[in-house]
DNA sequence: AATGAATGAGAATTCATTCAT
DNA sequence: TATGAATGAATTCTCATTCAT
């Protein structure tokens, strides 16, 4: 009973409550449109507060990059949970990428998370981590049903989310839907019927700051 | 008189030549590996003059941008014409694409300014446009012999090298070829024989900035 | 009813006063260990209490420095009165001076407090004045006693405090008495069989920020 | 012939060196009356230059406090350096606690930075470290002549200068000289005659963020 | 009265751009 | 023309103080 049980003590956060959520909905705006450089003054005003009130509940700007970050990711951990309860595993995989593009769609900043090493807080890393096995669970499935080439991994899907995305980014401003074509170009890229083996051999991870040797060598 | 052919004049002049292609190497390598935020004094001193003289070759930041922007696409576009030439239409596409993501491949900063409105000079989308020209010429062709769908666009096939490119971004650190494994995964996507229709249809033009209505309505 | 002895208004009357004394607890150690700047957030949390309370108690932070400033001051003056009934006056004034530096050995805010007139306010400064009154009189059968010098102050032996404490004070931190040694230096220096007169008239007065004239001419 | 070459190259510099030197004298101004806390803003206001030129000048806030002690410091040893040829080392040893007083007479900042670990940079610290040697050195010479007590070193000695100054420094506004009644105080409680052994030993060293135990036992 | 969230003035620092030399 | 010093707007973050609950 979320709403109605509020004791003297649970009502003083209902504000602070509500302005995270303003701040972390504005922040997601700010962030999307205008990418990781987006002055936190700009979110301040976006979520009607003083600059000092967005420093409180995110002590610095990387916390609440990572708090945005976590948001979509979370969303997305729980959209795989979800498909691998589905018969059709590759009528799965394929939701599993148009969702997580669909996400991806309203927000400029992930490309630059994800694209710089720099930004990579920790928990992100983890995050994403879990996103790839989940993901592998996902597409493990696909290729058992024969929906999916042999040696595609999750990692694979994930990178595609961010790759389909950017591929339709120029177009979004006008046309929101525009990354369906270019989903649909990827997956039939992976299907099984492409036999010939890929000129690259499948990512392991992608941790980025890792200083240790590259998983396996280089396939020419 | 280093070579006895010139006045001063000249020599100041031979000077500045050599000082903007310095400064133009510097700054290409320095946006390839920091991003736009990368400082002009950071671009001033790779190049090895002071923070004035990049200034006097290039009024303003986004003015070095655009021409190292300028630079990149003048070489995709030199490579689009020379593959018209080639037999194989197919191939050439192929090795369009294998180029302009491989020069991508080295570029941080051509990803963060297709993907910002606010930083498209005209000059710039101007030569985009032009390439989505050529690579149409490379596409029809390939279309015509059969290599690609029937409804596969030039600009679908710009776009793609950007999104190719994100797609790797995480694992070039490490592995600088990943790419090629997208590439031949989104090629296969592009193939004749994936004859089902795409769901979206192709993309008119990559304008971005223009608050004009969108070339055609949105495809359910 | 903790002690069956109250109303409600009494009750809350008493965690008010323990919530001063608490408070006054707290920042006379934070004062003392980080000095004025330290945070009233870091006041409040070290009293275990909330910010808004600390306000509700002393309404700016010049009011709680200035109430632990008084405390100081008036634990001196205490002190002093008890130090009169010392039948060697030599020894009384001696022990005055140790027991002041004593106090200010554990108290990085009182150099500070003292040194800046923007944080003079007139109710310390009043206090400073008893307190150099106090030390006159206990100083004055000093030198009636053939104890220290003829030319010897009140004002003086209150200045020397906070200067002997300053003299150790880099030392405080591994060796929490040092200052006694600086004390018997400055003591030997005070005695009267040091009789050439000194180099310059004895203070008359403490209040820095009065604007008016100096109280007797400079002594070349 | 530092003003009579102005070559190209140097007279470039010419404005910056006058900033520099600005800056230095407004920086010193300002520490000496506000204290470390003084903002930066101000002591570019002081100099007539603008934020940012403080900036270029020195890094960060602390490159310009570590500047402005050093060039205290050096001063000391300079004239620690030129008497050590005074022939009575008893009026050296004074005049040196003179000059110093002196020095710090005008210098609110000191007092803070000697007294603050978190203040205390490397280089600092070591410049206290030669001064204490230089300090010892004619503090011997005083010693040897039978000017000074046997157990005086030189590190009280300049522990002694902080703390004279200190002592006068309420006083300083108004009697900017009241030091030195003060001095003569402390110098004749260093002087031989006093030979009543001293209730602490003397300090080793003036290093503070050591964390190794103190150098001698505490003395009762 | 207590709480702790919100406020907003201000601090250090960065960096594109201008300009004197 | 090249230099690099100066500028000042912008940005992140802190903290005393106010105020709704």
């Amino acid at each position: 009973m979320e709403a109605g049980d509020g004791t003297v003590a649970e009502r003083v956060r209902a504000d602070s409550v509500r302005n995270r959520r303003l701040l972390l909905r504005a922040a997601t705006e700010a962030f999307a449109e205008c990418g990781v450089d987006v002055p936190m003054s700009e979110i301040a005003q976006r979520a009607g507060v003083a600059k000092g009130t967005v420093f409180r509940h995110f002590p610095t700007k990387d916390d609440l990059l990572v708090a945005i970050m976590m948001q979509l990711l979370d969303r997305l951990l729980g959209t795989a949970d979800r498909l691998m309860r589905a018969a059709d595993a590759g009528h799965a995989l394929r939701d599993f990428m148009a969702h997580g593009i669909g996400l991806l769609a309203a927000d400029r900043a992930f490309c630059e998370v994800i694209g710089r090493p720099s930004l990579q807080h920790a928990e992100v890393r983890d995050a994403i981590d879990r996103l790839c096995e989940r993901a592998e669970d996902l597409t493990a499935r696909a290729r058992e049903q024969g929906a999916v080439r042999a040696d595609i991994t999750g990692t694979d899907v994930v990178l595609l989310l961010g790759g389909i995305h950017q591929t339709a980014q120029p177009l979004l401003d006008r046309e929101p839907r525009a990354w369906q074509r270019f989903l649909e170009i990827a997956f039939d890229g992976l299907r099984a019927r492409n036999s010939a083996v890929l000129p690259y051999p499948p990512p392991a991870r992608l941790r980025v700051a890792d200083p240790a040797g590259s998983p396996h060598a280089v396939h020419t």
